[in-house]
DNA sequence: GTATATGCAAACCGTTTGCATGGCT
DNA sequence: AGCCATGCAAACGGTTTGCATATAC
């Protein structure tokens, strides 16, 4: 690991008043650590961690992920019934989801354009636009 | 209920060749009965058949969901990650999302303008593209 | 009569939680 | 020292499944 990257990552938890503990440290570097956005599932970081060396277990990814959520670092999108993913990357854009294998990726936000929303019922407003294209392979 | 009911019920089941078993036909009633579009959970779809009187376990509510999408009758929203929707309006159109109560309607397809989509990766196509927009309360 | 649908209860699986231990400041 | 994070295992909740019974054709 570089130098940059654990600063990133150390940075990121700060950004948030997280405390840089081991396990926070490790995760976010799989996260973030080299600056480019990701999108994960608990048990694919989890898997990702141990494969890294680092032990962390299943609970604290589940509890760690939350807290990064919560703190704005990263954002659940919902995709698929069985398994939460969160993104890396926190502003509104439209994903791509391959049917075929579950993966979950960034769509080119400038090639969507959302000419108009419908109108939110009075009282209420937009809290966020989830916009996933599903991909199946061409036969 | 009205011969009209009974008859759309019958005749949405025979177009899928699906046979009219009280308990589907129940369902379909619930469903469709009065040319209503409409977005069920299965835990509130078998609440609804309770309060109507007929006796279907939750399980064959949950296999019968899972057999009309199966046939095209109807289809499944992911919005939630803990629950499942189906809906039977069965095209591409956008979705309200009421955060306060998990209530899901439709929203006016007419007002949301998708002027471009991302272009897809080559092998692959289009399968759906869904659009929630998540509703929170103003304050 | 044969294929298929239903009901029950148990299994399932991703996720959450209680509680004791350990680490950060 | 005090508060907070971690780990384990048990609990949880929506959904699925195996198998015996009942129903449609």
């Amino acid at each position: 690991m570089t130098p940059e990257t654990l600063e990133r990552s150390s940075k990121w938890l700060a950004r948030a008043n997280l405390r840089p503990t081991r396990q926070r440290l490790s995760l976010a570097t799989l996260l973030v650590g080299d600056g480019q956005h990701r999108h994960v599932t608990a048990e694919g970081l989890h898997a990702a961690s141990v494969a890294a060396g680092d032990k962390v277990s299943l609970a604290t990814v589940y509890n760690t992920l939350r807290a990064f959520c919560e703190a704005g670092l990263i954002k659940e999108v919902t995709v698929d019934g069985t398994r939460s993913y969160f993104d890396t990357r926190t502003d509104d854009h439209p994903h791509f989801y391959y049917e075929e294998d579950g993966t979950l990726v960034d769509a080119n936000a400038a090639q969507m354009k959302i000419a108009a929303l419908p109108t939110p019922p009075t009282g209420y407003e937009v809290a966020k636009v989830d916009v996933v294209v599903r991909l199946r392979k061409r036969d």
